[in-house]
This record gives structure tokens, C-alpha cells and sequence, in this order.
DNA sequence: CAACGCTATGTTAACGATACCAACGCAGGA
DNA sequence: TCCTGCGTTGGTATCGTTAACATAGCGTTG
């Protein structure tokens, strides 16, 4: 036989129909063990290889879950998709990964093209799309979740958390570290959202405690560590320094920290740099760096446990709030307070 | 009509045969500019959705990459998909990724699964599997791109480097800083078979070079940058102390590089520090790591062109080589240099 | 002007699994 | 003995699309 076998061969083998074969390779079906096992068998020396694209299609479940993130390049945006795999998979659950490159017109173009595969969920990342998105995913009749934010008017669910009331209360910590002339080191508006809300949160914090400040944009997200060394050394050479610098992710902070070290400023006597992330590279500087911890893997894990209980089918039962709240934690180390 | 519009729908509202939508939504095919434009803004009005699962299922082509890396939590892996992605999406095709968390065993496991879906080709990390993942992936008919490695006994094509090779390039280069004792901080052996390579290329080298050396393994791959302080506390508080530490990875190096500042070690002059895989923070860190820089993303770009260029069905001219190498770069900095 | 080539479209029959329903055998109670 | 209930197995139709082949229309050419 030249041709690979299929379920039929493999029931004629075995002296069944189809239909047991079928049931055989399922989890709770009901076949007798000594047929399974028989079964199985000779499924495995005849070679023969399970044609998932065909019982996706008769059964009309997919088994699949999409998931949109900005960049792999980024280890909190990693780990929530780690968070996801590790509760998706045991529940038989594979994800279609894509890539927005922090643009929400990619983004359009990813979700519409994800959403021909038929996923039975979908998880996006932040809260903000283009109008045809949106109306793509309501009209796609399956669970949506966005992550990393709480939007005002999500399209289904929502697992995150406010970037911009996290970066308040970073502010209000250096306040009361007596910062009193702040500069926000971030990356352009455009595209990455999340890193607007937290410029947003960073703006309106100092305004209402009436301190000075400076915004520094370095170019497009995502900010790199060169790019926060860079800005760092602007800030330095400016004619108003400033004493702290609030930075839009632990990357930039991280290579503001290295420019101050460079340059000899003390930190955080001379300077104090704050983060965002909590990525690993916050607890090994010297200081250790003050950051957020938006505790991205267990958003992941929350957004894989709701969409695998409204597959499971509990949706009927209402029980899942419509938003979920990760609080985020601040994480006070040597960077700020000394 | 409550239920989504199939293609048979299209075509009655279009006023054509389903042969013609069907036509309508690919690219090459002979359907009239007109008569395409008209269905597919029909399509749009009503909601149309392509159903890939069917399209897949007639066609017996999925468009399916599958890619096994050991984890997600590591920018170099993470750059080796970034590459894949860059070259396969245009190509029209969709990566699969799983996760093996280093284990040839979770590896077995993943790939039976992953061929279950009929992807057109298979990329995995590494030169070394079960046997039974061997012989899967031997029958299954599909292209299989082993990369990170350059196994003597490749499955089908390997993209990859001598890892081995690598790290004794490195030693060597110490040895010409004038480094006489040195260090191997990794990871078990056990399920990181990078890892192990590198340490076998640091051993035979320093071997052939007459040198002094010490062995550490902290636990189970992957090293996080803690555990290179620690292993680096521990080479400190040895009573013959090394000259150099040559790390499995940057984020060992970089834990180690923390280490020594703390306790007022001067690098690279009581202290030479060596990494491995040009991860972003080796640039920023004070003094700069050197490295060897594998060029995670370009494995990914060139296994991705390799495996478009088969499956657009140049494999007959066999002008592809089986084994494609793409050799490391040692970048020397301020760690191991004065 | 017949024969030809080319493009645009239609017709038919699958791809390989499973949902759905029916039927069979067997144990246990009336 | 017959009937009921349960666990196991089989038969049939079908999921939505496209490969393969057929055909209609139309301009070209010797």
C-alpha cells in the first residue's frame, strides 16, 4: 500500500467498522478496553497517523485557540502565551500564535486571516482595535478575551489590569521618595497602547501632585535597552535635571541604570529609575530596579482557564465575570530607595 | 438565515457556480477581475468567513509549519521563530509552535501530536531526539529541518552550528587574554543537548590548551541569570579561585558579571567573563559581554526559505543542501578585554 | 471560414472523519 | 419466560471546499 492508511484500513484490519476505530482514539467514547487496545495496536504498526484536519472538520471543532501579542520579543508578552500554553494544551487545546508587530492595522490583518482556521476562542492583547477588528471578532460568535488591559467597552472578555493607574502609583512612590522633577521615558504613542496608558497614567499622577516633569520619546515600540541609555544620557545633558526617571518597561530602565552607572551618577541618590514588567533582568541590577509587576504569566493562565471553562461549556451559567482583574504589584528595590 | 454563509450561498446571491467563489478567494486563479470583485464585496456584505478547515481538508494541503523550541523564555529561540515567522507568513503559511521545556521526552509526545494536524513541514531545535520521534518524523513524509544544530546524522535538513565548535573558539580566545584557569558554569546535562555540547567544546579545548578548569552545574536547564550569580559566589568563595567563567548563556554570564560588581571584583582583570548567545543585555551591561553571537534570528530566516523553497516544490532539482551552516560570531567586549 | 488556442465558467465527485440513530447481546428483575 | 436497561458496535449521511474534467465563448490565423 502505498497510500498512508486511513481509520478504514485500519478497521478492516482489525475486523471492526470505521465507527470503533473512531471511538477507539477518543478519550470517552465507549468501546471495550480489549477492543481499544487492539486496536491501537495495530493502528501503530500499520504507521497509521491520526488526520486531525478531518475530524476538525466533520465534528466542526477545531481545537484551536487564537492568540494575538505584539512581539515574541518580549519576555512578558512569553510569558502569558507560557501562561496560556500550560493551561490550554492538557485541555487539548493548540494555539495559533500571530505577531501584531504593535500595529493594530496588522493586527486587523492577522485576526481576519486567524479566524478562516475556525478557533473555537480567541485571545488579543490590549483593548484598543481598528473598527473593522472589532466588528470581525462579534461577529466571529466566539469567545473573545483581551489581555493586558480593562477596556471601558470590551468586546467579550477581559483579563488584565489599568497600565495607566499602575504607573500613578509608581509616580506616587517616588513622590514620596521626594522625586520632585520626573521625566517618562517611553517609546511613540502610535501602536503600542499600553505604553500610552502608561504615559497617560504617568502624566495625569504628576500633574495632580503639581510636580514638574519631562517626557522623553525615543521612537517605535518596543524601547530598547540602547534606546534607555540613550534617553537616559539626553536627560543628563539637559540644563534641568531631573531626579527621577520612569520608565515605560524594565528594558529601558535597564539601560538608563547602565548610562547613569557609566557616567558615575549615583543611583538612587543622584537619580532614581523606575521600570515596568518585572522582567528578570530587575532583580539581578545593581540596585535593584523598582518596577511593575503586572504578573504577566497569570494573566495568561486566567485568560487559558476561562477560555477552557467556556469550551468545557459553563458559559451558560454566567459564573465568569466579564472582566478580570490582575492587580498589578509594585516592586520597591534599590533603583528608587536606597 | 441564522446560520454563517457558506461559499454555496456566495454563489447564489453572486449569481455563479461555487466553483467560481471558490476561485474568487485565491490568487491564481482564472476567474475575471469583474466578476472576483463582485463576489468577494458580496462575500464582505454577507458575513462571509473562509473556511480553511474545509479548504484544507479538500485540498490535502494545510498550510502548516510545525516548530518545536524548548522554551519561549528565551530571546533566542524566540528570534529563531521571529525569523520563521518573517519568511513563512509572507509564504502563506502558519506556524505551529510547541514548547518541549527541554525534554527529548515532552518533545516525543508534542511531535506525535503536532503531526496529527498534517503539517507540510517540520522545524525542531537540535540534532538530537527519542527514537521514536526519529522514526515518526522519518514517516511522515514531510520535510524536517533540525536546526541549532548540525547533527552527523541528520533526519532531512539541518540549519545549525557546531555548538561545541563555538564554545572552543571562545576558550581559545580567553586563553589568548591570557586566562589559565577556567570555569564552566551550565546547566545539567541532562535535556539541554546545546548545553552540553557547549561544555564538551569547553572541555576539549581546554584539554588540548593544558589549562586548569572547574566544572558547575546549577540544576536543570534553563540557567537563569540568579543562578549564574550563585554559581559565580561560589567560584569566589573557592579556595582556588579561577581566572575566567565561561558561561552557558548570557543570562548566566550576565548573573555572574552582577556578582562580581557586588563584591568589588574588577572585570575583566581579577575576573574574565565569557556568555553565549548575543541576548540584547550583553551590549548594555558595564563592561560589554563578550559573546558568541549564533545569529538565532538568520536560523530561522534560512530554515524558513529552505522549507518555502520545498514546498513550493524545488525539492526535485535538489539544489537545497542538506546541511546549512551558519557560522557563529565571536564578539569580543569589555568582559574578557581590557 | 474552419480549426485552433485561450480564458472564464460549470458539473461531479470526492477528501477522511464523525454525528446521529439503530441494533445487538447480555444481565437482572418481574 | 419475557421485558427492560445498559454498554458496545454498526450503517448512513454529511461537514464545506476544491481537483479534475468538461464546456461555452471568442478572438486569431493560415
Amino acid at each position: 500500500m502505498a497510500k498512508p492508511p486511513k481509520m478504514a484500513d485500519i478497521a478492516t484490519a482489525a475486523g471492526v467498522s470505521p465507527m470503533t476505530v473512531s471511538r477507539a482514539f477518543r478519550q470517552n467514547a465507549s468501546v471495550s478496553e480489549t477492543t481499544r487496545e487492539k486496536i491501537l495496536r495495530i493502528a501503530e504498526n500499520m504507521g497509521y497517523v491520526f488526520d486531525s484536519t478531518a475530524s476538525c472538520f466533520r465534528a466542526q471543532r477545531t481545537g484551536f485557540v487564537a492568540v494575538t501579542i505584539p512581539s515574541l520579543n518580549n519576555g512578558n508578552f512569553a510569558d502569558t502565551v507560557r501562561g496560556l500554553n500550560e493551561v490550554l494544551q492538557p485541555a487539548g487545546l493548540q494555539i495559533l500564535l500571530g505577531y501584531t508587530n504593535y500595529s493594530v492595522e496588522e493586527e486587523e490583518r492577522l485576526i481576519d486571516q486567524l479566524l478562516h482556521r475556525r478557533p473555537e476562542g480567541i485571545v488579543v492583547t490590549g483593548g484598543r482595535h481598528t473598527r473593522r477588528t472589532r466588528r470581525l471578532l462579534e461577529a466571529s460568535g466566539i469567545p473573545v478575551v483581551e489581555t493586558w488591559d480593562l477596556p471601558a467597552n470590551p468586546i467579550g472578555y477581559a483579563v488584565g489590569f489599568s497600565n495607566a493607574k499602575a504607573m500613578g502609583k509608581m509616580v506616587e512612590h517616588l513622590y514620596s521618595a521626594t522625586a520632585r522633577r520626573l521625566a517618562f521615558i517611553g517609546g511613540d504613542d502610535k501602536g503600542d497602547t499600553r505604553g500610552a496608558d502608561r504615559r497617560r497614567g504617568f502624566l495625569s499622577t504628576v500633574l495632580k501632585l503639581g510636580l514638574e516633569y519631562e517626557l522623553i520619546a525615543v521612537g517605535p515600540p518596543p524601547v530598547s535597552m540602547r534606546e534607555g541609555a540613550k534617553a537616559m544620557a539626553e536627560l543628563l545633558e539637559a540644563k534641568q535635571p531631573v531626579d527621577a526617571a520612569v520608565c515605560v518597561s524594565d528594558l529601558a530602565a535597564f539601560g538608563a541604570l547602565t548610562e547613569c552607572r557609566r557616567r558615575g551618577i549615583s543611583v538612587p541618590d543622584d537619580m532614581m529609575i523606575a521600570g515596568f514588567g518585572a522582567f528578570d533582568v530587575s532583580e539581578v541590577t545593581v540596585p535593584g530596579l523598582s518596577t511593575v509587576d503586572a504578573h504577566s504569566r497569570e494573566i495568561g493562565e486566567e485568560a487559558g482557564r476561562l477560555l477552557a471553562a467556556l469550551l468545557r461549556g459553563e458559559n451558560a451559567a454566567g459564573s465568569a465575570p466579564i472582566m478580570s482583574h490582575i492587580p498589578p504589584t509594585l516592586k520597591i528595590s534599590g533603583s528608587t530607595v536606597s
